[in-house]
DNA sequence: CTGTTAGCGCGTTCAC
DNA sequence: GTGAACGCGCTAACAG
C-alpha cells in the first residue's frame, strides 16, 4: 500500500480511501491511485483489514457429512449467497454429531474470526449443541431447532412434506400407507413421521407400525422386502429418495410391481430420482433457497445486531412421477 | 492477552510462549498462566497472529458445482485432511468455469491471506487457468492437467478407469462396447473415452461412434433409447453412474432386459448405484483419498517450499454387480 | 479533499 | 527463564 501511495504521489490513507470507496476523494487523484494499483498489481491486505476493523468478511458453516445431497445442496446456496454479498466461507464438516463436536467446531471457528456461523444441524444433538454456545456470536441454525431467543432458524417444512406425500395417496384411493421413517435422532425423521402420521389420522386411517431406515439405499432395501412379505401393503412413503429406491429394487427383485401393486413416494427429489424404475413421486426440497435465506438472516443479525431473531420456514413442493397409481 | 498476563502476574509474551509451546517456559509459570486461559475463557485471535506469521493457516479450495458427488467427496476428504492438520479451509465454488472466473477465485482467495490453494479443475477450461495464475502461490489441482513445473497434480487414472470397464464387457463375450461419453470439455470425458478406445483396439475391435452424454441421467436416457434402435448393440459403457441410470431406465421402458440382453457399466460408483435396477457393475473411483493427498502435497509444497513439485496418480477399482453378464 | 498519528493483537528480537 | 520494545498492513480519528 505503501507502494502504490509512493506511485501515485500521495499519502497511504488516500489510497485506503480509494479502496473503500470513500466519497471524500477528488475523481483525478481516485483515477491516479488506480492506474497505480493495476500497474503494480497491489492487492490488499485483508488480514490486517480484518485486525483493525473486527470484522473478517468470513463466515463459518458447521455441517455433518457434506457428502449427502441436502447438506452439500444447501452449502452451495450458502456459499452463492454469501459471496455475492462479500462475504467468505469457511466450512467444517463433522463426522460424528454431538454436543462437543459442534461446540468445537464453532469455537474452532471464532478463534479465526469469524462474523457468524451456520451450523447445518438436522440432527438433535446438533441442535442441543445451539443451547450452549457461546453468546453474542451470530448463529443462524438450518434445519434445526432451538428454545434459544437469539438463534434465528431455516428450514422446510418437514410435517407439511410428509402431509402432501400421504394425502397423495391416501387421494389415490388407498386405505392406508406404510412408512419407513428415518433415524430417530434426525428431526426430518421426526417431521416427517409425524405429518404422515397426521395425516393418516385426519382421513380416519389405520396407523401401520413405522419401518425404521437410517437413510440409506439398504435400509429401504430391507424394509422394502419386510413389506412385501406382509398382506395388504399396497401405498409406502419412504422418508427419502435412497430409501425409496432401496424399496424400489427389493420389490422390483420379488417381482412386484410398481406402482400397479405398490405405490411408493419419496422425500427430497434428488436429480437422480426422476430416473429410477419407476420414475419416482416425490417431495421437492428447494435447499438452495434454505442456504440463501440462512445468509439473508445471518447478515441482518451481524448488521442490525442480536435483537433480529427470525423463524423462516421455506414450503416443500410435491412432484408426481410414475411410481404412484390409483390402488386397485 | 493482555488480561491473561496480568491474571497470571507475567507479561504479554510469556503468555504467547506458553500458546506456542516454546520450551524456555518453566512448567510452574505455563502451569499459572493455563489456568489463567481457562479463568478467563481466553481465544487467542487468530487474525492478528496471521498478520504478524504471514500464514492464516487457511487453504482455499476452487471448485465447480459442490453439488455433484465427486466434488463433493473431494472436498469432504481435503476438509478432514486440513483440519487433522490445523488448517482451515476456505471454498469457493463456481457456477460457471472459465479462465477468468478461476482466476478471480483464485485472487479472492489470495487477498484473504489463503496460505495455499486446491483447484478442483476436472475442466479444460479450469486447467488453462492454471496456467495463467499468479506465481508465488501454492497450488494444486485436483483432477486437472498443467504444463507449468510449479503446479502438482492429484488424480484418478481416468484411462485405466475406462480400460477396466471396457476389458471387462470385452471378456464377457462381447463382440464390442458402445460408450456413452461425458462433455467433451471435461478431462474425465476424454481419459474414459481415450481408455475405452485403446482397450477396444488392443483387442483388434471395431470402435463404434460414441455418443455424446452431459453427465445427466436424461442425456443417458436419451442415449440408452437410441442405443435400443440399433442392431446388435449387447454392450454400454456409460461414463459416469448417472448417464448408466439413464440408459437402464431407456431401456427398462422399452423391455429390454439387462443384463440378458444389453450389458451396463457406469463409472463413479455413487452410493445409489449398487441399488438401481439390475445393481450397477462401474468404476470405484476414492475420492476421498483424492482429497487427503491435495493436501499432503499442499502442505509440502507450503512448508518446504515451490521445489516439491509432485503427480500423483490414484488406480480406481472395478466393482462387479449385475448390469453386466455373458454375451449370449 | 488530503495527510498525520495512533493502535488493532500478536510474534520476533533483543535485552536483562 | 522472562520482559520491553518494535512492527506486521491496515483503518479511524483528527488536523490541516
Amino acid at each position: 500500500m505503501a507502494d502504490v501511495a509512493r506511485e501515485a504521489g500521495v499519502s497511504h490513507q488516500t489510497v485506503s480511501r480509494v479502496l473503500n470507496d470513500h466519497p471524500n476523494v477528488r475523481p483525478d487523484t481516485r483515477a491516479r491511485v488506480e492506474e497505480a494499483i493495476t500497474r503494480l498489481g497491489y492487492r490488499r491486505n485483508l488480514v490486517a483489514r480484518a485486525l483493525v476493523t473486527k470484522r473478517s468478511r468470513t463466515l463459518g458453516v458447521v455441517s455433518f457429512d457434506t457428502t449427502l445431497y441436502g447438506p452439500a445442496s444447501t452449502i452451495y446456496g450458502i456459499e452463492q449467497a454469501a459471496r455475492t454479498a462479500g462475504y467468505f466461507v469457511s466450512i467444517v464438516s463433522l463426522k460424528t454429531i454431538d454436543t462437543h463436536s459442534v461446540r468445537d467446531a464453532v469455537d474452532y471457528l471464532t478463534e479465526q474470526g469469524v462474523d457468524g456461523v451456520v451450523v447445518v444441524a438436522p440432527q438433535y444433538s446438533a441442535s442441543s449443541a445451539l443451547e450452549s454456545l457461546p453468546a453474542g456470536m451470530p448463529v443462524v441454525a438450518a434445519e434445526g431447532t432451538t428454545h434459544r431467543a437469539d438463534v434465528s432458524v431455516v428450514c422446510i417444512d418437514q410435517v407439511e412434506g410428509a402431509k402432501l406425500a400421504t394425502r397423495h395417496l391416501l387421494e389415490q384411493g388407498h386405505e392406508t400407507v406404510w412408512h419407513i421413517s428415518g433415524p430417530p435422532e434426525w428431526l426430518e425423521s421426526e417431521g416427517r413421521l409425524q405429518g404422515w402420521r397426521a395425516a393418516l389420522e385426519e382421513a380416519d386411517r389405520p396407523v401401520p407400525e413405522p419401518l425404521a431406515g437410517d437413510w440409506s439405499p439398504r435400509s429401504g432395501y430391507e424394509a422394502g422386502k419386510s413389506l412385501a412379505a406382509m398382506d395388504g401393503v399396497t401405498a409406502v412413503f419412504a422418508a427419502n429418495d435412497q430409501m425409496a429406491l432401496g424399496v424400489l429394487r427389493a420389490l422390483g427383485e420379488l417381482g412386484v410391481p410398481v406402482p400397479e401393486q405398490i405405490s411408493v413416494v419419496g422425500f427430497d427429489d434428488i436429480p437422480e430420482s426422476e430416473f429410477f424404475s419407476p420414475p419416482l413421486t416425490t417431495v421437492r426440497q428447494d435447499f438452495d433457497v434454505v442456504g440463501r435465506h440462512c445468509i439473508e438472516v445471518l447478515l441482518r443479525q451481524i448488521d442490525v445486531g442480536p435483537t433480529a431473531f427470525e423463524r423462516l420456514v421455506v414450503r416443500p413442493s410435491f412432484v408426481v412421477r410414475s411410481s404412484t397409481a390409483p390402488a386397485r
